[in-house]
DNA sequence: GTGAAAGCGCTAACAC
DNA sequence: GTGTTAGCGCTTTCAC
């Protein structure tokens, strides 16, 4: 690693060109034809010194970041969550095809839960994907409204004029729910994750209460509980419904990460699965096919979401529409052990 | 959110004063005494404008991104290893006090290995976390030595000058071969995960030797195999293993995301654990304590990872030098029934 | 205590 | 095709 820092104006000197000229080749840009000599020329005096384009430079001149935000709303997502570390990779990996860098921001302070559009403000990045959108985040309309590029994760009736990718919350939990009710179970227990502030958490809740109206069950409120984002809510919540209401036959857990803490607690009160309750949940996470017993789940294409959510900002980056500007990708009920054939 | 471009000068005009002083002041300069007067009048300014400071041109003109990297050298990792994401979210967290942002960059282009050294010559960083560093990483030996500030993760005889934080992969794995050797096990398979480049995969293979050695067992390679980073890679491994030799009476499992695969690929040919076979592995991420059997496991304190690296990184990038320089985090061994009291 | 002024390294009109 | 030039918005040295 040279000690010096080279600029452009070195290299220039050394190619015996102009700065213009070598910032032209670094950009490649195609509107300009250079000819192949000057280029070598030019890229082996980069090679020779070493140069790498200053970073603080060019984000000055250019307006431009070359940098991606990848938000999520809470930061306990980061820690415990199984879903979201795969679409941050192929998020990544999409990001980084394009050159462009990867700010992660987790919200961590809640007095200032929108504090990332300072990224924005203060042009730090050039776009922003905002996993789990609050359903009271009101910067994020004037984000949105401004024009500035970004991709909400599960864009809904909250947000119409965003851009984003996501599923129907509703509609897989709702699957999930009528999976158990078609095997005959009446008294369904639910464990939500997260706050109801979170859109998709919303969205579950109500396609549980919606499969049961079309069973015909009557909501029953005492079988519904809120745990977090980690197995251990989900532990602590199951294990406080099953100890203050006649134990359900069925539970539809809010995701996967929060199944595994409820079968935990199944197990510790000696109910077999699936003989003694049934489970259903969403997202299939890696761990739901390996773990004993294997989830029932809706599987979501996770890896598919950070993908295209990357891909339609970038889009956006480059000043194109993705169209569709709203994808909705498909889930799918995969049918485990933690759900068997009858009641 | 204001339209126009809000700039330090319009403040200063504003507020009646020049931008060097809002500079002062956005800067929270201790050195500089500024009239409480003057200095509530300017963020009055600011707040009325929405002023947020423009990065770029603070970048170029300080040198300093207020930005950390924070490096994983597969991506395959943060795909799909659940010790990660935990020490993410301290990392962040730190980072986040000291208003840092966090670049995540993850190698995915195989070809270049090392283009994270570029986040650094273009000043696009001010420290970084190299989180699992491979054995043959040159650059790395040329940034340690170039002062810039750096913290690797489990910290060995690789890398005799940086500072960093780990645990001592060695010690973990013997500890946990030997609580199989002391239970009367003998015949005691290996599925590592990732590849013995990584200088924290090959340590645990070694400590598995040691454990044989102190224990007076011959060391077999045919019990010895390979896994990567996931749960299914766990669960092929363990697989062909089973396959191909005599059935081993205990496994030792890199980490606890391959083991989780391992204990699937028992379940499918019919193994008891721990009656017919127990197994031992390495990091106790939070899954480890719900799923069945839970796992015996060497619990190293994931978010203490995080934290510390984080804030010796903030030393590093204050200018002081974080003493000590090297942190060696203590594991402990937990016992559940993936490994019963005796054979 | 406050301000003037000189860059930081790069990009992109615009001229040649 | 290539070079000249004028900033981008901020920090910081040095006067006052």
């Amino acid at each position: 690693m040279a000690k010096m820092k080279i600029t452009m104006k070195d290299v220039a000197e050394k190619a015996g060109v102009s700065p213009t000229t070598v910032s032209f080749i670094m950009n490649e840009k195609k509107q300009i034809a250079i000819p192949d000599e000057t280029r070598q020329r030019v890229l082996q005096a980069v090679r020779e010194l070493g140069y790498v384009r200053n970073a603080a430079g060019r984000r000055l001149a250019s307006g431009k970041s070359h940098t991606l935000a990848f938000v999520l709303p809470s930061a306990e997502h980061v820690r415990v969550d199984a879903f979201v570390p795969q679409f941050l990779y192929s998020f990544n990996e999409v990001s980084h095809q394009h050159h462009f860098n990867l700010l992660v921001h987790a919200v961590e302070n809640p007095r200032r839960p929108d504090a990332y559009v300072d990224l924005v403000t203060g042009n730090e990045i050039d776009g922003l994907f905002v996993v789990n959108p609050r359903e009271d985040d009101q910067e994020i309309d004037a984000l949105i409204g401004s024009g500035f590029p970004i991709i909400v994760g599960d864009p809904g009736r909250r947000h119409p004029l965003a851009c984003g990718v996501g599923f129907d919350n509703f509609a897989a939990a709702r699957t999930a729910v009528t999976h158990l009710t078609k095997l005959g179970h009446r008294r369904i227990a639910c464990v939500n994750y997260g706050s109801s502030r979170f859109l998709s958490v919303a969205a579950r809740c109500n396609g549980y209460r919606q499969a049961l109206t079309e069973a015909g069950i009557a909501y029953d409120e005492s079988l519904v509980t809120w745990a977090d984002f980690s197995h251990d809510s989900g532990y602590v919540a199951a294990g406080q419904l099953l100890d203050r209401t006649t134990a359900p036959t069925a539970v539809f857990a809010g995701n996967d990460t929060v199944a595994i803490g409820v079968l935990a607690a199944f197990r510790e009160r000696g109910l077999k699965i699936p003989g003694d309750v049934a489970l259903t949940s969403i997202d299939d996470i890696p761990a739901a096919r390996f773990i004993s017993p294997s989830l029932t789940t809706v599987r979501v294409p996770a890896l598919e979401f950070g993908r295209i959510a990357g891909e339609m900002l970038m889009k956006l980056v480059l000043g194109e529409r993705p169209d569709p500007a709203r994808v909705y990708l498909p889930t799918e009920l995969v049918v485990r052990e933690s759900c068997g054939a009858s009641v």
